[in-house]
DNA sequence: AAGACACCTGCCATTACCTCA
DNA sequence: AGTGAGGTAATGGCAGGTGTC
């Protein structure tokens, strides 16, 4: 992000931000295109930052409408919506298909809210099983994250301006000329603030109860292999391939995601890792769901 | 060990469809 | 009924990571 005086009241920003989507578009071309729009005006948006940002930033796009980051769609056209999904595929038999657009019903959008809630990308597998879910393709799910994803940075720098505008509020010289707008202005945007401020505290206290029990499986799984351990009843023998000696059990962990077994410090500090079969059915149920990380990506490696 | 290749996935910009005022 | 704006599902291209040969 940049920003820059362009003149003595106003001030240039350019931003960049991953997921941003830009909209309305502007063309490639060299030539020089004309301002953009400045943001909408809606019920959700102060006015007096609607006008700060209007008079003092330029932005390079703006896309929001409300300031529920998590908002599903409601009102009257909510009930209108129609269910289209994996049924609704003919193709026309004249040249290329016309592109259908799919109306997600109620109960998928809540769905993919939730999953959504829980972790911001699939693997394969939760994205199989939504689809499953929901009577999509996976295809079809995987671009709602996609979208998703976007509106969500696109919120969050929808706050980050919210919070830059409180900044350009308290310092600039038309609210030094007149204090009560001020105060009535930074009110309620220290209330916006204050709301965002409300969601992110319960998002991480979601996150700090869906960490404890992770810690708790955790725990409870390295139970379970000591105490396989100890019974010692058929564990699959790991041969050094240096010394042709069997390893000890104490050498060995197990990266509970990729499923590999590693060797430790028996043949002077070398590693070697062995893909296996999980044998005990509650390990491998528990290794294989993942319990659904978030940001963990199958593609991932150790 | 290094490089080529295929495959998968996410991101981005954009398009196209749909709804609503 | 026509129209423009806004929301969003869908598309296509690109880049990066990974596995295989």
């Amino acid at each position: 992000m940049a920003v820059s005086r362009s003149s003595s009241s106003s001030l240039e920003l350019t931003m960049s931000m991953p997921g941003f989507v830009s909209s309305p578009s502007f063309p490639s071309s060299g030539k020089p295109q004309p301002p953009p729009p400045p943001p909408p005006r809606s019920a959700s948006f102060p006015v007096f930052l609607y006008d700060i940002l209007s008079h003092s930033f330029v932005l390079v796009a703006w896309q929001v409408k409300d300031l529920d980051i998590n908002q599903v769609p409601s009102g009257a056209a909510e009930e209108e919506w129609i269910s289209a999904g994996m049924e609704d595929e003919e193709e026309s038999t004249d040249g290329a298909p016309p592109r259908k657009k799919l109306r997600l019903s109620k109960e998928q959008s809540r769905l993919l809210e939730e999953s959504f809630r829980q972790h911001h990308s699939l693997n394969p597998r939760q994205k199989e099983a939504l689809a499953l879910q929901l009577k999509l393709r996976p295809r079809q799910v995987e671009v709602w994250f996609q979208n998703r994803r976007a509106r969500y940075c696109t919120l969050h720098l929808y706050y980050f301006m919210l919070g830059l505008g409180l900044v350009h509020l308290l310092y600039s010289e038309s609210s030094k000329e007149h204090p009560a707008n001020r105060g009535k202005q930074a009110m309620a945007l220290m209330q916006a603030l204050k709301s965002k401020l409300k969601q992110t505290e319960m998002e991480c206290e979601y996150l700090k109860r869906w960490f404890g029990s992770l810690t708790e499986q955790n725990r409870r799984l390295q139970r379970e292999v000591e105490e396989l351990r100890a019974l010692k009843v058929g564990p699959p023998t790991v041969i050094s391939p240096h010394s042709c000696e069997p390893l000890p059990a104490s050498t060995l962990t197990m990266c509970p995601r990729c499923e590999r077994v590693t060797t430790t410090g028996v043949d002077k500090g070398s590693t070697k890792t062995t893909r296996t079969a999980v044998a005990n059915p509650t390990i491998a149920a528990a290794l294989s769901s993942e319990n659904g990380a978030p940001a963990l990506q199958s593609r991932q490696s150790c």
